[in-house]
DNA sequence: CTGTATCCGTTGGGATACTG
DNA sequence: CAGTATCCCAACGGATACAG
């Protein structure tokens, strides 16, 4: 219904500041966890619903369109019935997990989870 | 005014997830960019207010007071007519400070600022 | 100088019903 | 199966007036 933006790049959010990109990217409540799944694997709409108990169809494919606006995630569809829809990370988003694996750490090393 | 707690601490929005648990301390619209501030020295609250144009009073006091909630910066009150307050990074938030380099080199690499 | 109190508008997540 | 459309609500940032 956008006259001229059919796809809302998230990527226009571009700040100044690096690190605030960086943060935008991951901002939203299921990203990193999603980020995470995928890290092991292609994981089918179905799939990503079922690993993430509570989330609703709705906020689901948000997060997955913002990803992937923002080079993180691939969406491939197999146009048959029904339908299959499958996401993998990209290379980018590969490149991405060290930076998580580096907040886990630095988490649990100040804020344990069982203090 | 609140019956038993003073100072609601965002350290209790601990999730499962240590990843989580470090994107929650960061989010907030100022927060990353004030770090960055008090990575170099100690800055007094007027000294964050002019480095960060366009910010209010009321929004500077709630970042500032979130960030100490966990821990990520000392609030230090000098009782002097007139008043003086100096914020300067913990130090947990001084280890932080490779993650933020981190992100900013990661989008510097995949998201260059002029593209 | 360093806040607090209040109100307001925007954003984002959640729930549900419906669709190709 | 994999969404879309719609409405709702809570959380957050912002602006302003006032206070210690």
């Amino acid at each position: 219904m956008n006259p001229a933006s059919t796809t809302d790049s998230p990527l226009s959010q571009r700040t100044a500041c690096p690190v605030t990109r960086a943060q935008t990217i991951m901002a939203g409540k299921w990203k990193i966890v999603l980020l995470w799944h995928l890290s092991t694997g292609t994981k089918r709409f179905h799939e990503l619903e079922q690993l993430l108990p509570g989330i609703s169809k709705g906020i689901l494919t948000r997060q997955l369109r913002e990803l992937e606006a923002d080079s993180m995630i691939n969406r491939r569809v197999y146009r048959e019935i029904p339908p299959k829809v499958e996401y993998s990370l990209t290379e980018i988003g590969h490149s991405f997990l060290p930076i998580l694996d580096q907040m886990a750490a630095w988490s649990n090393q100040h804020f344990p989870p069982e203090s």
